[in-house]
DNA sequence: CTAGGGTTAG
């Protein structure tokens, strides 16, 4: 009787704790009232800790430790807490101390939760340890054992051994169907996949949804719609899921029409489809859709959801609006969450407002959000588009010293970027080489683009032959190689690496760019075939051309042309720049005085931004223009990157 | 008294 009383009491005060001050005084009231040595009360109090306090995973062990007679209760609490932490391989660490005590046996719920445990951090040596335990133990084929060494082996991209574990079930429900085929996903086999899920028998909406996440992620968008088109019955994950595939793939146009479909059908979007249809928005810069989108989020009231705000100010940043960006942070002044800030500054970031960067990143610490990784690397990043040499310095060291974070291989590119970038090109290269851990393509490449725009043939030769080692064909580095030879006149260098490309088969990634008229995208694509709007955009261009070689002096500038060809040709080539296209295109539609928004995958070349620059002059025109690295904002002639790129 | 599969912003 009087445990009941005890039992009711003890829950209700558990599900209210929310910190560990008021777990301690639980326990401390267990003390008083003697159940402290009671296993099913500890076994609650310890199981609350480990899963739904934060940081109390210590307090949970030492419960556990602190009572006499462990049981498997108890050690399963702790394993999946550990498994569900930024610790999993602790949770490991649980079940060997477990079984250690040999006086408790790991039972089914041991074996999922250590199970997942190895999942999350992909580890096939302990995936395979705890395979043989639960076959030891006779729990391999149980029904939710199983179906986590399933998912464990998916995510370890062993396809056969998660088939093989699925064929030994006995009976297998939908859940472990539903898992085997995620499994063949997750390991590439897609054909594995359809095969199975045509097998079942039974399907309800999530097996087809698992097909249509396993298609998107595949980059197989038309088996995707066929999968959506013929499913019985969509549910909002189904529409998610749709607009994310598509939104990842680069398809933003289609994943624009389903949200457009999803609300024709008056169906409620949900948070996923909501970022989804932002981040199509943010990445392709549709600002007049984005705005539309806002003005819907704001009369649902959608946008008091963080992480829809949050996709909002990273849309309206992307599309070159880094005001309304601030405005959106502002309207949210309690909640903002780590994600809020960084993508605030890394907004200011790509608008070249390095020192404003600085300063919310310190409003940030001071309003009591810790950094992450994440938001170090948008600040450093503030700090090379910036020219901040020394503040970028001192936040890199702060970032170890004061925040204990240690700085990842994109941490140490962003800092080889700083120094290349203003020039101190030996700097960045001894920096690389006193790196403690070793200097991926990537960061190479950083240091080949700053030889690049700065002209140093002898030190781009030596970073070539250093990517020879670790990306020998990648068309990019070929070209910047390129243009550092032709920076200086090396014509016949530019003809061997022609040449070579040739051989090698190696191909220039296309440059595009799209520019929005009206509330449509339209997407133009270097040496495309002329035809359609392609026609249109030529004409006019030949014509702003003249106009800014009569009006303004414009020359040409071919440095950035690829090949050795006579100067006549290289005017043409680099005339035919798919920036130049959709700069005229929106000339020639867009109303006077509108501002032109462009996006680019590549980065703008020299003479592209030396004619945006005249352009904005000679036409009174801005001109937005959002490059793989950053953005360009031209008026009155200038830009606001002070050509510093 | 505790589980397993699908969509989530920087």
């Amino acid at each position: 009787m009087s445990i009941a009383i005890h039992s009711h009491h003890c829950h209700t005060l558990l599900t209210s704790c929310k910190n560990l001050r008021g777990l301690i005084q639980i326990h401390a009231s267990f003390i008083k009232s003697g159940v402290d040595t009671n296993s099913y009360f500890t076994g609650k109090l310890i199981l609350q800790c480990a899963i739904s306090i934060p940081d109390a995973l210590p307090y949970a062990r030492r419960l556990l430790l602190c009572f006499p007679h462990p049981d498997a209760f108890m050690f399963n609490a702790l394993i999946r807490g550990y498994s569900e932490s930024h610790e999993p391989h602790n949770s490991v660490a649980a079940f060997v101390e477990m079984m250690r005590k040999g006086l408790v046996f790991p039972d089914s719920f041991s074996f999922a939760f250590v199970v997942k445990a190895a999942a999350s951090f992909q580890s096939l040596r302990t995936g395979f340890q705890m395979h043989c335990q639960a076959l030891k133990h006779g729990l391999d084929s149980h029904l939710f054992v199983a179906t986590t060494l399933i998912s464990l082996y998916g995510e370890c991209r062993c396809v056969e051994f998660a088939r093989k574990v699925f064929n030994e079930m006995r009976q297998p429900n939908l859940v472990a169907w539903n898992a085997v085929v995620t499994a063949c996903f997750r390991g590439n086999d897609v054909a594995a996949a359809k095969e199975i899920f045509d097998k079942m028998l039974v399907r309800d909406h999530m097996s087809w949804n698992v097909m249509l996440a396993g298609y998107t992620k595949a980059g197989e968008l038309e088996s995707a719609k066929r999968v959506f088109s013929e499913m019985p019955l969509k549910d909002d994950v189904s529409w998610s899921t749709m607009i994310v595939g598509f939104a990842h793939n680069g398809s933003f146009n289609e994943a624009f029409s389903y949200f457009k479909e999803l609300r024709r059908a008056e169906m409620r979007p949900n948070e996923v489809s909501l970022t989804g249809v932002l981040s199509a928005c943010s990445q392709s810069g549709a600002f007049e859709f984005g705005k539309t989108l806002h003005g819907f989020l704001e009369k649902t009231g959608y946008c008091w959801i963080i992480s829809v705000r949050n996709a909002l100010i990273d849309m309206y940043s992307r599309c070159g609006n880094v005001a309304m960006a601030k405005l959106v942070f502002e309207g949210m002044p309690e909640k903002r969450s780590i994600v809020s800030w960084t993508s605030m500054i890394a907004g200011l970031a790509m608008h070249g407002h390095g020192e404003e960067a600085i300063r919310f990143f310190n409003e940030m610490t001071q309003s009591g959000v810790r950094p992450d990784g994440i938001a170090f690397i948008s600040l450093l990043y503030a700090c090379s588009h910036g020219g901040l040499i020394k503040e970028g310095e001192y936040y890199f060291s702060k970032m170890k010293r004061v925040y204990h974070i240690e700085p990842e291989i994109e941490h140490y590119g962003c800092m080889v970027d700083l120094y290349g970038r203003s020039g101190k090109l030996k700097k960045a290269y001894n920096f690389i080489c006193q790196m403690p851990i070793s200097p991926t393509a990537i960061v190479w490449r950083t240091l080949l683009g700053a030889c690049s725009s700065h002209g140093n043939t002898e030190l781009a030769e030596q970073v070539k032959q250093r990517l020879n080692e670790l990306d020998p064909n990648n068309s990019g580095d070929l070209v910047l190689l390129s243009n550092v030879y032709a920076t200086v006149g090396k014509w016949k260098d530019v003809a061997s690496i022609r040449k070579s490309m040739i051989v090698h088969k190696i191909k220039k990634i296309t440059g595009w760019s799209m520019v929005e008229v009206g509330k449509a995208m339209y997407k133009f694509t270097a040496g495309e075939k002329k035809k359609g709007i392609n026609v249109e955009a030529h004409e006019k261009l030949k014509e702003v051309i003249l106009r800014l070689k009569d009006e303004s002096g414009y020359a040409p500038e071919v440095a950035n042309a690829l090949y050795d060809i006579e100067e006549e040709e290289k005017e043409d080539q680099v005339s035919k720049h798919s920036e130049k296209l959709a700069l005229a295109f929106a000339l020639a539609r867009l109303s006077k005085g509108a501002n032109i928004r462009i996006v680019k995958n590549l980065r703008i070349c020299r003479d592209c931004h030396a004619v945006m620059k005249l352009t904005s002059r000679v036409y009174g025109v801005e001109i937005l223009v959002r490059d793989r690295n950053r953005f360009h904002s031209f008026k009155d002639g200038s830009c606001s990157c002070r050509d510093y790129w």
